[in-house]
DNA sequence: TGATGCGTTTGGAACGATCAAGGAGGGTCG
DNA sequence: CGACCCTCCTTGATCGTTCCAAACGCATCA
């Protein structure tokens, strides 16, 4: 009936064409694809046979129709921080597409308006677009996750709810902490006492969080912190300042850094005083960003597990998804040091 | 009709909910949302706020189904190499995200085999998921672009068709040898002579474009080139190798480096051998990936308007999905260079 | 023989939007 | 006055799939 003669020889087979094919009925086409234990061997293989034969797909845009599911996961694509070392996202959503994919699952990248991080969301939501969402950027009170939660939309957050302990949704993410606790021990077996901290303001949780890990390794191992931390701008223009600054007034021979941007800011401050990076100072960076690989000579940093994120937060999204819901809640994964040159 | 009573009370209101409430037909509030237009001023009103009240956005799925369009432009988004300074792909799907967006559509990614470019294509396009594909990594004979065009897939690829110049589909592309061009005529104006070449192998199309940029700039000003040009792998590894034997035995003042990986190898170089990176040799890379902005001293680097190729694209994409379809062939922008403390 | 059951297959009705015609209603013209 | 057009809006069919309930063939059992 679809194959009406004279119609565009490029439109894509349907059910229909498919079931004629096989001399059997439509449903059975369809249970052939999404249930075949439903059907006979033989009945099976012939109906395959004819799939094969014509080279037909399921319509995605019927699928999701009947089924109220996009099999679409969104995802807030927002414009990378020029001038920062920060390609830590992109990274992310190389991981989450192989794994998502391997759920049956796309990944739709839709833009943010940076003044308002909500925007976009609800469209998508409201035309049911997309089945879920994956959230980033959940740092320093964004109200994303609020906001979601209130919509009732499923999603994921990669990143803890820092400012809300009662949130309800799943989240994934990483200890910064136990992050800068193994960079600040790397530093301190290699014989270093006076280690610097550098950081972002105190609003940021993230960069809290991260800090407390440099001061609770230097406390329990007996070694001052005091006059020997700063918090700065996400920048590298920030980095080199303050490095500049804990150099002249502390004298520090190792700074840990809650990014690799503000480490290269570090880097900055010694090749201009000519400072062999590794031998008079040691410099640890956050995130392992492609900067940190192949900067002389190579930038020790702490490594989040990104892939193992991608996996949990899809894990999650399937919970979220599933019939009935499984109930998931936080994970919380364990980063590793990269060690380089730079200590 | 469709407000049954007991329906769960998250369901999204639907066209014919609009319609009841505003006292008009379905077709109406189609024609309100797709051709206001048609509708006098005061029922446009109405069915306005009725929208408006009930929070109303079309069914993508429906709409899909009965359009035969997705609105979603297909981009295979393979693993980014680790230890390379290339994000450049990345740079360019923000853009086009950003671009994409303001056009109606939004992007879906899908991964990529590694060893088969054109794995994944076939699915989303039998099964109308996507209405056109971006295809990237078109360089050295990749067979996506003749594939897509073999299966009459509408496409817009961002690489030229190197190997087939009577290739019919739309292309945008950057002018390599413009880059490197300019890159070459700065150094000769800063008093450089003996400006050595970094590049990959014969094989790469992008790779000789590249390199005829500084070949072309160097002859015509009469410089020699003869001994001062090597082709490696894009690695740093590569990069540091080819830097130091060249240094050794054809003593260049400057290196062209036809990627940002590769310049950071000559970083290395540099690093070792204790000489100072623009004053002592000068380094020129490609891609102004973000280690050229964020390595001591800054990487001088040629940068490729993606911001542009990405209008570009979706401009060739509206009109290759466009009633009827408006023909637009092959598109080359000129890169930049942006000049930092490596020259 | 006819009722019961099970595994398999089938036809009709959604899902929610747009397309293609076909009406009201009012004004203009012969 | 009726034919005609124009504007604005409505009705029924359709896109390709899955859900639902019913029907089928066949074997088993009373």
């Amino acid at each position: 009936m679809s194959r009406i003669p004279g119609r565009v020889p490029t439109a894509p087979p349907t059910l229909a064409d498919v079931a004629e094919l096989a001399g059997v009925s439509r449903q059975t086409v369809s249970n052939a694809v999404n249930n075949p234990d439903l059907l006979r061997s033989d009945t099976l293989t012939r109906v395959q046979e004819a799939i094969d034969e014509l080279g037909y797909s399921p319509n995605r845009a019927a699928r999701n129709l009947r089924t109220r599911s996009s099999q679409l996961i969104g995802l807030r694509f927002t414009p990378a921080q020029e001038g920062t070392a920060n390609a830590m996202v992109d990274r992310f959503v190389h991981s989450l597409v192989e794994t998502s994919s391997a759920a049956g699952y796309h990944v739709l990248l839709f833009p943010g308006d940076l003044d308002d991080p909500t925007a976009g969301y609800d469209d998508l939501l409201r035309s049911t677009a997309v089945d879920a969402f994956v959230a980033t950027d959940t740092y320093l009170g964004n109200p994303q996750a609020a906001w979601l939660e209130s919509r009732r939309a499923p999603f994921v957050a990669f990143g803890r709810p820092w400012d809300n302990p009662d949130a309800a949704h799943p989240w994934v993410d990483v200890d910064g902490a136990a992050g800068t606790e193994l960079a600040t021990s790397h530093l301190i077996d290699l014989g270093h006492e006076r280690i610097a901290w550098i950081g972002w303001r105190k609003e940021s949780f993230i960069g809290e969080d991260r800090r407390s890990g440099w001061s609770r390794t230097m406390r329990s191992r007996g070694l001052p912190t005091s006059g020997l931390a700063s918090r700065v701008e996400e920048s590298v223009a920030s980095g080199r300042e303050a490095s500049g600054v804990l150099l002249d007034e502390a004298g520090p021979t190792a700074f840990v850094c809650a990014s690799d941007t503000l480490a290269m800011g570090v880097m900055h401050t010694l090749s201009e005083r000519n400072l062999a990076v590794g031998r008079d100072v040691a410099v640890v960076g956050f995130d392992d960003s492609q900067v940190a690989q192949v900067v002389p000579p190579g930038l020790t940093s702490v490594r989040q597990p990104l892939e193992e994120v991608a996996v949990e937060v899809v894990r999650a999204l399937e919970g979220l998804l599933g019939h009935p819901p499984a109930e998931s809640r936080g994970v919380l994964l364990a980063p590793e040091l990269i060690v380089r040159g730079t200590c």
